[in-house]
Formats: structure tokens, C-alpha cells, sequence
DNA sequence: ATGGTAGGAAGCCTA
């Protein structure tokens, strides 16, 4: 089966782009971020008549996160455990067939220096007190997102431009490491080693057409789902469209 | 050249 996330910057300003991918691509999963819609009116209705199941979890203007589903969405938690004033919809999981899977929305955390980036690097901790969790249960697990996260300088178009960004700080990759750590697998990685690797182009500044990226939306599977791992790339081609959004599909394929 | 663009909201914030 194959499982795709894609930060889509807006369901609705990307409906028309989402539509084509599922009806192009059809992956059996799909993950999305920045839906920036609250529950009621995510256009549910639309991607049904695709052939896929919904579920969501979003807020208004800001973040939001779904799962979409040629099978069943079962089990569907909303929110991530240990802070309990926290509003802002990033994660939630649900289960299809045999594979449990998370939409995460990984806050970016810039400037550094304010709360934001605090916000960030707690909320890291939290996704990894939960990754523990999801270990000691052998889940078969894929936890996609936009973890506003470069793991690496190779992940990175200007590296010394981005030293003291909150996408590759220290302790960002700090924490992305320890979360790796735990035992997943990168699979985007784990296919392609090499530089330039990208999943994210900003709008401003030609990003796009002087492929100005950096790698920040990932999949991270536990060790039976790592197990079943055959292919993981980048599907750069959304990227290039009109009124595209900023992100582009990653996705990877687990044998059934 | 401390800029630039996109989206949603509402006359700015987030990215």
C-alpha cells in the first residue's frame, strides 16, 4: 500500500490540485496539513466521491490535520498528551487496516527565542513521549507530516543561510534525532542518501525555479512497518503546477 | 535589496 503525506497550505484554495492527485496518484493513504479549516467545513464531500474516507481534525485560519483512506479510518485519537491548554490541531492518528498512522503538523518555531520556538521544541518532546508509546505496543506505525524539521545540512539548499533558523537549529535536530533514535526509519532517507532531496519550496524569491528547497516533510516508520518498507521518494511534479501549494507529496510504499 | 509571495482573515498574522 502506498502512503503519501502532503502539506496542501489550504484544502480548499488546494481542492482542485488535492483531486487530481487522488484521482492521478490514488494512493491508499493520504495525510494532510495546514487543511486551515475547521471540522464542518472541510470539503468532505469531494474527496468521498473519490473513493476515499475522511477524517479530520482542524481549527480555523491555522494548522488542521486529516487522514484520508481508500479503507476504513479506525480508532481515530485527536491531539498529542501532555499539555492539556494546548488548541492548536497538529496530530492525530487513526488506523487503516493494519498500519496505524499520524497526520502531524510540527510547529515551526520561528523566530527563535520567543515562545513559539519554545512551543516548538516541547511539543517536539511530546511527540516523542507518544513515538515511545506507539514502540512498546509493536505498532506498525507511519507518522507523516511536516515536521518543520531539515534533519541535516544535506536537507539544506544554503546551509550556512539557514544556521539559525528554527528548521536547523541544534535543537531541533536534537530532538528530531532523539526521535529517530527511538528506533524509526527516515524512509524518504533511506532511499535517497544523496543531497537536495527537497519537499518544501518557499513562494518568495523563485524558490521553485532555482530549486531553493529544503527537506522538512517526513515519514518515520516504527520497526514493523520498517520491516515492509519497498520504495519512498518525493513527487515533485505538484510543486510545479499553478497556484501550487509550498509543499509537495512525499510518499512511501508498505508491502501489504 | 532586511526585500519577496501565498492564504485566511479582517484591516494583520503565520509561514
Amino acid at each position: 500500500m502506498r502512503i503519501a503525506t502532503w502539506n496542501v497550505n489550504s484544502v480548499k484554495a488546494r481542492l482542485p490540485h488535492l483531486r487530481g492527485y487522488l484521482r492521478e496518484e490514488a494512493p491508499d493513504i493520504v495525510l494532510l496539513q495546514e487543511t486551515k479549516v475547521v471540522d464542518e467545513a472541510f470539503p468532505a464531500l469531494e474527496i468521498e466521491e473519490l473513493g476515499y474516507n475522511v477524517a479530520v481534525h482542524g481549527q480555523k485560519t491555522y494548522n488542521g490535520v486529516a487522514i484520508l483512506a481508500k479503507r476504513p479510518i479506525e480508532d481515530v485519537v485527536r491531539g498529542l498528551d501532555g499539555d492539556a491548554a494546548d488548541g492548536q490541531a497538529r496530530y492525530m492518528e487513526g488506523t487503516v487496516g493494519t498500519v496505524r498512522v499520524a497526520s502531524i503538523y510540527l510547529p515551526n518555531g520561528n523566530p527563535v527565542g520567543t515562545d513559539k520556538f519554545a512551543y516548538k521544541l516541547s511539543w517536539m518532546a511530546r511527540l516523542r513521549d507518544r513515538v515511545k508509546e506507539l514502540l512498546e505496543e509493536e505498532e506498525t506505525c507511519v507518522l507523516g507530516g511536516d515536521y518543520n524539521a531539515c534533519p541535516a545540512d544535506i536537507d539544506v539548499y544554503d546551509p550556512p543561510a539557514f544556521a539559525d533558523d528554527a528548521l536547523c537549529r541544534p535543537e531541533t535536530r536534537n530532538l528530531f534525532r532523539s526521535l529517530v533514535f527511538l528506533g524509526l526509519t527516515d524512509a524518504v532517507r533511506a532511499f535517497h542518501p544523496e543531497p537536495g532531496v527537497y519537499s518544501y519550496w518557499d513562494y518568495q524569491r523563485g524558490a521553485w525555479p532555482k530549486d531553493h528547497g529544503l527537506r522538512i516533510d517526513h515519514l518515520l516508520l516504527t520497526p514493523p512497518a520498517a520491516d515492509r518498507l519497498r520504495a519512498a521518494d518525493v513527487d515533485r511534479r505538484p510543486r510545479g503546477r499553478e497556484k501550487a501549494s509550498d509543499h509537495t507529496p512525499v510518499w512511501c510504499e508498505i508491502e501489504e
